[in-house]
RNA sequence: GCGGGUGUAGCUCAGUGGUAGAGCGUCACGUUGCCAACGUGAAUGUCGUGAGUUCAAGUCUCAUCACCCGCUCCA
C-alpha cells in the first residue's frame, strides 16, 4: 500500500517544494556540491543534532561536550598526519585522462623503477604516459593575518576530531572527569573531495557529530563494541528501519593510517543502484593522535625556525618516555600512567539528516488521491503540532490562536487557517508533522478539539484542558 | 576527471527561427462543516549564464555553470 522512496529525485523535489533543502547560491546558477537548509530543513537538522547530543552527552555520566574553532594552529594538521596525507601528489594519464595518486601507481612487471615513465596506468594499462605530478590539496587553505607580510597559511579543519585531542588536557584539568570518558562535538568540516555525490550525501563542506572516547589500553576492544551497538541503536530508536541499516567492517588494507579497527554503519540509500553508503564510522584510533600531538607540542620551536612554514617543518622524534608525556593520564586508583586509547564514533549530520528524510518518505493512496507523508520520529519532526480552525468563523480562529499561543511554549507549532482543512492536513503530512489539532463548532459547546494522527489518520476528541498533557505523552519529548 | 542525459513560472512539463504557454501549487474574495472540494479573480519568467550566426534565437553554433545516471576517486 504505502510506497517508499524509489529515486532520490522525488525527495529532492519535495525538499525544495516544502523548504527543506535548496541548492546553494541558487540565484547565481548554484555552487557545486553546496546546499542550504530551508525553514523546515534547518529545524530538522537542528533536531538531529539535538537528539544526538541528548543521547551521547545529556543522558550519560561519562561524556562531556565541546565546541572548537574551525581554524587551528597549523601544526595540529602536521602532527595528525593530515597535512602530509591530505596533500598527495597526483598525476593524470594522457591516454585515458584518469587521475591517480603517484604513490598508488604500480610499476610494470619485472622492474623496481621509481620513475614515472615505468609506471602503469591502473585504468587503461598504458605505461609511462603521465603528466607531471601535481599536488592535490584535500584541505582548504586560507591566510590568517590581513598583512601579506606576516600572514600565514592556515587550514579549514577536515575533521572536528583534532579539536577534541587538542583540548583533551583542558577538559581533564577543568572537569574532574576521569578515564574512561568521552568528548562530543558537532561542527562543520571541509574537504576538497575528488568527487562529490548525490545531493547532500557527499559535499565539500559538511557537518560532523564526533565523539572521541578515551579509555585504558586493553579495554579498547570492549569500548569499541559498546559504541558499535550504542550508535546503531540510536538510528533504530529514531525510527530508521533496521532492514535499511547494516554494519560493514573495514578490511585491514583499507584502514586509515591511525586505525586499529573500523566499522561503518551503512544505510541503503536510493542512489543509482540502491547502494549501501556510510552514515557513520566507528574507529579504534589507538593512542596514535595523542602520541602525535606530544611530538607536535615539542616541534613548535622547529616550526618557528622554519619561518612558520608548516609543510617544511619536520616533527621531532617521539621521546623515550612518551608514556609519561604531557598528554598522558595518571590513574590514581591503579597508580599508573598511560596514554589512553581512543574509540571514535564519527557521524555525518548531513547524511544522517538525508537518511532520516529518505527513511521517513512514503507515498500512499487516500480515496484515489496521492498522499506524500514524512513519517519522522516526533523528536525529529520540524513541526510537532499544527493548529487549525475548521473554518474562519464563529470564533474558531480566535480559539485556535489561543491554543496555539499556549502550545507553542512547549512544542514547535504551526498555525494555519488558509484554504480547506483537508489541504492543510496534506501540507502537514509533507512537513512530517505528527499531530494536527482542529477547532470546530463542537469546541464552543464542550471545550474539546479534534487531534488527528499523521500515521493512522485517526481522530480523537480531546478536552482543551488535557490537550497539552495528551500531546506531551503522545510525542514522548 | 571521463562518458551520457537534462536545464522554460514555486513544482511537473509543452513550445515548427517569428506575440512566453498549460496543469498543479500560491494569494484574494465568496461558498464550504474533517482529509489536496467548488466558483470568480490575481500575482508569478535574467527561457541556467555569456558570446556568436540571423532582419529576428527559448529554438541554430560555441563556451561556461549546475544537476542527474554510469565509470573513476573517496587519507
Amino acid at each position: 500500500m504505502a510506497e517508499t522512496l524509489k529515486k532520490l529525485d522525488d525527495l529532492v523535489a519535495l525538499c525544495k517544494r516544502r523548504g527543506f533543502i535548496f541548492q546553494s547560491s541558487d540565484i547565481y546558477g548554484g555552487l557545486a556540491s553546496c546546499y542550504d537548509y530551508g525553514p523546515l530543513g534547518a529545524e530538522l537538522k537542528h533536531n538531529v543534532k539535538n537528539a544526538w547530543w541528548k543521547n551521547v552527552v545529556q543522558m550519560r555520566d561519562d561524556m562531556v561536550g565541546l565546541d572548537c574553532s574551525i581554524l587551528m594552529h597549523p601544526m595540529v594538521w602536521k602532527a595528525s598526519g593530515h597535512l602530509d596525507k591530505f596533500s598527495d601528489l597526483i598525476c593524470e594519464c594522457r591516454k585515458c585522462n584518469t587521475r591517480t595518486r603517484v604513490d598508488h601507481l604500480a610499476t610494470k612487471e619485472g622492474s623496481d623503477s621509481e620513475e614515472l615513465v615505468d609506471k602503469v596506468c591502473p585504468s587503461c594499462g598504458t605505461t609511462g604516459q603521465f603528466t607531471e605530478p601535481m599536488p592535490f590539496k584535500l584541505m582548504f587553505e586560507t591566510q590568517m593575518g590581513a598583512n601579506a607580510d606576516d600572514s600565514m597559511t592556515v587550514y579549514l579543519r577536515p575533521e572536528t576530531a583534532q579539536g577534541i585531542f587538542a583540548n583533551y588536557r583542558n577538559v581533564l584539568d577543568s572537569t574532574r572527569i576521569k578515564v574512561p570518558f568521552g568528548i562530543a562535538q558537532t561542527g562543520k568540516s571541509f574537504r576538497n573531495e575528488v568527487t562529490t555525490k548525490a545531493f547532500i550525501f557527499r559535499t565539500r563542506e559538511f557537518e560532523q557529530m564526533e565523539i572521541e572516547f578515551f579509555c585504558k589500553p586493553g579495554t579498547d576492544d570492549e569500548w569499541y563494541e559498546h559504541w558499535k551497538e550504542q550508535r546503531m541503536s540510536w538510528y533504530t530508536n529514531l525510527g530508521v528501519r533496521p532492514g535499511n541499516l547494516r554494519f560493514r567492517d573495514h578490511d585491514p588494507d583499507e584502514l586509515a593510517h591511525y586505525a586499529k579497527a573500523c566499522v561503518d554503519i551503512e544505510y541503503k540509500f536510493p542512489f543509482g543502484q540502491g547502494d549501501w553508503q556510510e552514515l557513520e564510522g566507528i574507529a579504534n584510533r589507538t593512542d596514535y593522535d595523542l602520541r602525535q600531538h606530544q611530538r607536535g607540542m615539542r616541534s613548535v620551536t622547529k616550526w618557528f625556525e622554519a619561518g612558520r612554514d608548516t609543510v617544511k617543518t619536520e616533527l621531532v622524534a617521539e621521546s623515550e618516555d612518551w608514556q609519561k608525556g604531557p598528554l598522558s593520564f595518571f590513574d590514581d586508583q591503579a597508580r599508573e600512567r598511560y596514554i589512553p586509547y581512543v574509540i571514535e564514533p564519527s557521524a555525518g549530520a548531513d547524511r544522517g539528516t538525508l537518511a532520516f528524510l529518505v527513511d521517513a518518505y512514503a507515498e500512499e493512496e487516500v480515496k484515489g488521491e496521492k498522499r506524500n507523508v514524512l513519517r519522522f520520529h516526533p523528536a525529529l519532526a520540524p513541526i510537532k503540532v499544527a493548529i487549525f480552525p475548521l473554518v474562519k468563523k464563529e470564533g474558531m480562529p480566535e480559539k485556535a490562536h489561543a491554543i496555539h499561543d499556549d502550545l507553542r511554549r512547549h512544542f514547535a507549532c504551526f498555525y494555519d487557517e488558509k484554504s480547506a482543512v483537508g489541504r492543510r492536513y496534506r501540507r502537514q503530512d509533507e512537513a512530517g508533522t505528527p499531530y494536527c489539532v482542529c477547532v470546530d463548532g463542537q469546541t464552543n459547546e464542550d471545550n474539546t478539539v479534534t487531534v488527528r494522527d499523521r500515521d493512522t489518520m485517526e481522530q480523537v476528541r480531546v478536552g482543551c484542558d488535557q490537550l497539552k498533557g495528551y500531546l506531551r505523552d503522545k510525542l514522548d519529548l
